[in-house]
DNA sequence: GTGTAATTGTGTTATACAACACATTTGCGT
DNA sequence: ACGCAAATGTGTTGTATAACACAATTACAC
């Protein structure tokens, strides 16, 4: 539970146990859609899920990706809306659902708990914001180094310290950095024969991550 | 000082009181930079006031447009990190500001100030997220018919219910909907020739706003 | 295992938009 | 009122990247 559970006295926490709902998620599986309203503040347990929203013409942007143990899909509650994205897993997850009704009595009367989503909430607005400028400047080598480097800091490595602890789909990876897919594998090829990375069907493997900042920083 | 000023007690009004500080912005001037260290709660009570970014090349993104009364400048404070944006007057305007520490004081003590907040940034980040699939996604047309429609809700019309009662830059105006001065002008011009807007050096007007928000939402 | 669909990979073409270049107009300081 | 700089406007060229088209490979259902 992280962060969360530390913050909470005794009574808080068995109000939680009691309305804490474990369920699993297939591959690929929804958890949530655009434009449903929030009922659950989600706990990623294990597994990977991604955040992502539909634009013109039915094309896909993922905009946030969540790890165990992180927290997701309260915003739209306290903006008093629907979604306006939606959540689905990356592989098999575990996530636990609380209902927000709850979430919101919990903050009404610990501080420390409204003082953790406002931390949050800051956060992700700041790299939010951060994303717009990188995705509508930076070219398509940026926007790839720029994702797989968020790959990196968001999952980490394997025990080689240097194959990406995560395994999607050419056309995720081309959703995360506003590309076509057919781009994003050209893009990728490129970097291999820079030997930047190296490629093993799905398996990644950063080799000159410096230089994959620098590209991602520069442009 | 509108919906905050509801929320607070006498005490925590005095408090305010006491650390209100007003001061006036000249057009143009910054209010505070990238990187700055956030200090302040500002209040906008007058006038027009941009957040932007500058990315690659120092190409500007103007972010968010704020006006009367909104209150802006505590994100980075709350994400404990130095501001990821700048922010600048429109026009010549008035601000008060409130050190943040004082605004952390009164979250503490009363819970309805920090849903204020809770609020306040939960709308922000699924702006900021619609705002990626907008600008990254939508073509020149969608983006500036988009801008303008913004334009519109964020700040309204004059008396004649047609003039936007902003009167800004073709380059403000680029930088908004992520294009090339030149592209702006020459897009505007379209739009004119189509009848869906006047335009008399700065002053726009929409004659035909349910066309451009079809454009804007087609993309 | 075999067939079928999904994914990956690569070349070619089309196009939206930036970059550049320059003329014209407007605003502003003195 | 004048001069200069900034802002606006328009045509031309260049290029990044989408769109399309089609192999080759891989994954998966039955």
């Amino acid at each position: 539970m992280a962060e969360i559970w530390s913050i909470l006295n005794g009574d808080e926490k068995r109000l939680i146990m009691e309305n804490f709902n474990i369920q699993t998620y297939k591959k690929n599986q929804l958890i949530y859609a655009e434009g449903d309203e929030p009922k659950y503040l989600w706990c990623l347990l294990k597994g990977k899920v991604k955040k992502f929203k539909s634009g013109v013409g039915g094309r896909v942007q993922i905009l946030r990706l969540i790890r165990p143990v992180q927290y997701f899909g309260y915003r739209a509650y306290f903006a008093e809306e629907p979604y306006v994205s939606s959540a689905a897993a990356f592989e098999p997850s575990t996530l636990g659902a609380i209902p927000l009704s709850i979430v919101k009595e919990l903050i009404d009367k610990n501080i420390n708990l409204a003082w953790f989503f406002i931390r949050e909430l800051s956060h992700n607005l700041g790299g939010s914001d951060t994303r717009i400028v990188n995705l509508t400047q930076k070219h398509i080598r940026g926007r790839l180094a720029e994702a797989l480097i968020v790959l990196r800091d968001n999952y980490g490595y394997e025990d080689d310290q240097s194959t990406l602890k995560i395994y999607m789909a050419r056309e995720d990876l081309a959703n995360l950095s506003n590309m076509t897919t057919a781009n994003a594998i050209r893009t990728l090829s490129t970097f291999v024969n820079e030997r930047l990375i190296a490629v093993d069907g799905r398996r990644i493997k950063l080799l000159n991550e410096p230089q994959l900042r620098k590209i991602s920083k520069f442009g």
